[in-house]
DNA sequence: GCCGGCAGTGGAAACGTTTCCACCCCATCG
DNA sequence: CGATGGGGTGGAAACGTTTCCACTGCCGGC
């Protein structure tokens, strides 16, 4: 590996005139520029980044810190950022916390250790990341508001109560809810909101009609089969993101339920394979391109030393088939209220 | 941000000896490590692994350059991939290349910049990487072999088969393929095979039952848009990988086709919710934590200088009901041979 | 009682950059 | 014609580590 000692001297020019050549900043001669790029050339050099950031207090890296790869919704997103962060010259770390706050706290550290500027977060316990003050720090799609850290999320009040809005609208009145984890500000923001929205219906649901998961498949199974295994079945479920739902759907379709007809399911979350399912899930949709652009719109301006504040981003509910048909309900819901 | 020095200081020892026994390696005594470890903790101090790189030539990271994130494929692979390493003590850098060659390279160059001890590519032109050789190079899922870096990757060959003789076996004989892009190993491998195996079977599809994809789901959308446009349909579509089937069910279904009676539709690749869909495909699955594991522990040895075969993982076919129902078929291929 | 060695320590060099500073030269201006 | 200033340059310091080396005691073996 060549280092910039070794272009200098082949170009015949001191290191810093070297330098000054290659980050182009500083005067330098149109000889001297001409022959230190031929010689980093002709030696492939490539600049040592950790030297780099060693001398210059920055890595035109930063960090980002979501709960899961395998989630499609967390890949989109981490997609998108790589792409937006690409075209502003800033490399991305990417860190999967597997949805444990251990494994996000480990994940933290090590961003901390390669010295990121500046860190995207979807923080499964925010408290850490508050140790973390001294660089910009950016919240996405959880996160409690007014800790002093930017937060973009999607509006999950609204979608919840669009959601309830629409089964109700198509007949539902027995809506259970497979929530995420009432630690996170998501699980719980969804959560309150749907019952709220229900209660706006005269509708409360039975305790056991509400399932907490981990935004994970398995937690997704497991919530459907206690739904199903309750002495009163349900007519609609509500899971609180995409794999959860995709875990119910595997539960239900392996106890022969004809999901759309004998259930509804309906979710939080899209993707591109979702129309495809059988039935075709029936979902609010966070639009994950502009919660990644707008994370890292507003770390930039962190960077940048701007003030920033909180984005509230729409969704859009999507529906599909897997809530249409109902048969004849019960007019009124097991608790109504006075 | 805290230094060595200063927990040199605060503990009332040397850098060398605060650095002895932060590392623990070197005599230091217990007392000092004692007082060197709470001062550590008391200052929140947190290594600067730049400058570590910087003196001892090693990052302790790796680069892991896949071609696309949103592939659930790769996504597990970098999970996979991920985990294994964290218990290794290594980080991993991810650059996803958008499956373009362009892209790749400049990953590429990203990852050396940082210094990356290792790394593990599924390259889309190996070629860029024969040149980066000063460091240990392991191709997963895609490469070529005989290039002196070693390759693990599914058995293709065995798995086109396996879905050629399935679909032979249940009556299709007008079978049209999907490829990836040719100038993929992945893609010339399954294509060569299955063609191979379908002339092992006197069979051979029409010209224009061959269509070249790019392993992304909108290439695998007008694919299936090319065949069908065509005056002869074949009976049964074999796609090269996940995201090219989701794309080519999504515009049989918007066409009205029955998948799965009207026409069939197999694929390389399994997903957890593929069981979901309309129909269930019927797959070759690739063993995606495997060869994570395997791609690991290769560039395991690799950095500890020792020598490192190539490894082909057993893939297995998973038969659902995407291609059971055949109607009376003609009992010739268009193109019978002598 | 001397000497070899080893545990424990601190000074200082080195890793590859960037950047401050001082220097030279030459053109321009008063 | 001398002072001013700025373009172009190189020397050297600094970033935060690790590690080589030299030094001090001390212990055990002869």
């Amino acid at each position: 590996m060549s280092t910039i000692r070794d272009v200098a001297s082949h170009a015949g020019v001191s290191q810093a005139t070297a330098s000054r050549a290659l980050s182009r900043r500083g005067p330098v001669s149109p000889d001297s520029l001409e022959r230190v790029r031929a010689a980093a050339q002709a030696l492939g050099y490539r600049v040592n980044k950790n030297a780099r950031a060693l001398r210059t207090q920055r890595t035109d890296t930063i960090g980002l810190l979501i709960p899961d790869v395998r989630n499609p919704f967390f890949a989109e997103l981490a997609y998108v950022i790589h792409q937006a962060a690409a075209t502003h010259g800033l490399g991305v770390i990417t860190m999967s916390a597997d949805e444990e706050a251990e494994q996000e706290a480990r994940g933290l550290d090590v961003l901390l250790r390669q010295q990121v500027d500046g860190l995207i977060v979807c923080p499964r316990d925010d408290v850490p990341f508050l140790a973390a003050r001294h660089l910009p720090v950016v919240f996405v799609d959880r996160g409690r508001n007014g800790l002093g850290v930017p937060v973009i999320r999607s509006d999950d009040e609204a979608g919840a109560a669009l959601m309830i809005d629409h089964l109700m609208a198509v007949g539902h009145r027995h809506i259970a809810l497979i929530t995420g984890p009432q630690e996170s500000t998501t699980g719980r923001a969804r959560y309150k909101a749907a019952l709220q929205r229900l209660a706006h219906h005269d509708v409360s649901p039975l305790p056991q009609w509400v399932q907490e998961g981990d935004f994970r498949l398995e937690s997704g199974r497991r919530a459907a089969a206690a739904l199903l295994d309750a002495p009163e079945l349900p007519t609609a479920v509500f899971a609180g993101d995409n794999l959860m739902a995709v875990g119910a759907l595997l539960e239900m379709r392996e106890r022969g339920l004809r999901v759309g007809r004998d259930i509804a399911l309906t979710a939080f979350d899209d993707a591109p394979w979702f129309p495809l399912l059988d039935p075709p899930l029936t979902v609010v949709a966070q639009d994950a391109r502009r919660l990644g652009q707008e994370a890292l719109e507003s770390l930039l301006c962190l960077l940048a030393g701007h003030e920033v504040t909180d984005v509230v981003v729409p969704v859009c509910l999507k529906v599909r088939s897997s809530c249409t048909v109902t048969s004849v309900l019960p007019a009124t819901s097991p608790r109504r209220k006075p």
